[in-house]
DNA sequence: CGTATTCTCAAACGATCGTTTGATTCGAAC
DNA sequence: GTTCGAATCAAACGATCGTTTGAGAATACG
């Protein structure tokens, strides 16, 4: 019955992404999503039950295996004398970038992780930190090996900077304003390239021991 | 008739700001606003037009301000030969501290500047600019000054980054969760130290003319 | 005082929201 | 061909949305 070679599942979830990046999740409406996806207004609860599941399994497809790579990449890296803060950064930066590439829809998604920090929906939060919040620990434990000047709370600090610089630049929201649809690709690398380059300068400054403002 | 020493108008603009920063601004609706300013639902509409136009009054009676006080700060400092770089960050960032220093709902405020960032609204994007655009290109120009190695479009993908830490950082989305309202200020405060001792190292980086990646 | 204007209020408008229902169609198993 | 669970469909549910209405209360001005 689906002239499309995806199945309704998967163009629910594909056009949920899509919208949630560019109305939000309370902004994008199911009538709308099912109407890019071309199926009918009550799959949506015959699949997912809910949106609320919609939303979370819109997360949970492309997390994890962006966060599988992100591990998989450090584990190539940890524990060894000669590994770099800039390939640390890449291991955490790259999958997220490789994720952006791919022409599935991971552009959108990376609009959506950000709608997501910006969302204070508590129930979204809890699903997220439960269900990746090691992957954050053990970066964060590989990025202390490598700054041991840094405190713990200097260096959450620093990291929660990189990780809010890292939604931003990746999810495009910035002035800088792409020309055309081509270009998309390689204006998202350069935001990576400048993105480690600037990050990795910024938690190597020496600790400030901060004296008060004024 | 008002119990409150503040204006019908005023409590609308507190509690939207207030409840726009939680929820959003779909998210939120006109009967949650006038609920908590305690007000009738019909007054939104009188006194604002529409919901559309009570958003942009929320964004305008802060950033008018905001912004004057950075030009101000930045023209003590522009053009003069022995002006830092810090000077100049903490010229931007400093009056946004400020501002969400002040009791008055300010702290709500920042975080709807970030929703502003998120949502891709277009109507939203082009007040924005149209009416606050000026404020960044003058800051750009001074940086441009203090970093002369960098090319025009290296500076605007830094500054870029910057802007996007700033709004995370102030909007106290990261994973570093403070423990009381309390100790909020204080809390802000160290975000905007720690953001700016950040964000001059990541702009003094050395220009990478970057390799492709691999 | 009376009058005009500004503001507030309860109530309702039509539209849209997420969700549910019940009938119908599909595809595989026997 | 028959059966049966899975999937799709149009239609409607109650709730909530932004907005409008018209009457009443508060305020300012003569």
């Amino acid at each position: 019955m689906n002239s499309s070679p995806f199945s309704t599942k998967e163009r629910i979830l594909g056009a949920a992404e899509s919208l949630f990046a560019t109305h939000g999740f309370a902004g994008a409406s199911l009538r709308q999503v099912t109407a890019a996806a071309k199926v009918n207004l009550a799959a949506v609860n015959y699949h997912f039950g809910s949106k609320d599941k919609l939303i979370e399994e819109v997360f949970r497809r492309r997390l994890d295996e962006l966060n599988t790579r992100r591990l998989g990449a450090l584990g190539h890296l940890a524990q060894k004398p000669e590994t770099t803060l800039e390939a640390v950064l890449e291991a955490y930066i790259g999958p997220a970038l490789d994720l952006s590439r791919t022409g599935g829809g991971g552009a959108a998604f990376v609009r959506v992780l950000a709608r997501a920090y910006a969302e204070h929906n508590e129930t979204l939060r809890k699903f997220l930190s439960e269900n990746y919040g090691h992957v954050l620990r053990q970066f964060a434990a590989e990025f202390q090996r490598l700054l041991p000047a840094l405190s713990k709370e200097e260096l959450y600090w620093r990291l929660d900077i990189v990780t809010g610089a890292l939604t931003y630049a990746m999810a495009d929201f910035g002035i800088i304003q792409r020309k055309n649809e081509v270009a998309e690709q390689a204006h998202r690398e350069q935001a990576a390239d400048h993105l480690v380059h600037f990050a990795a300068a910024g938690l190597r400054a020496p600790s400030p021991h901060p004296a008060p403002r004024g």
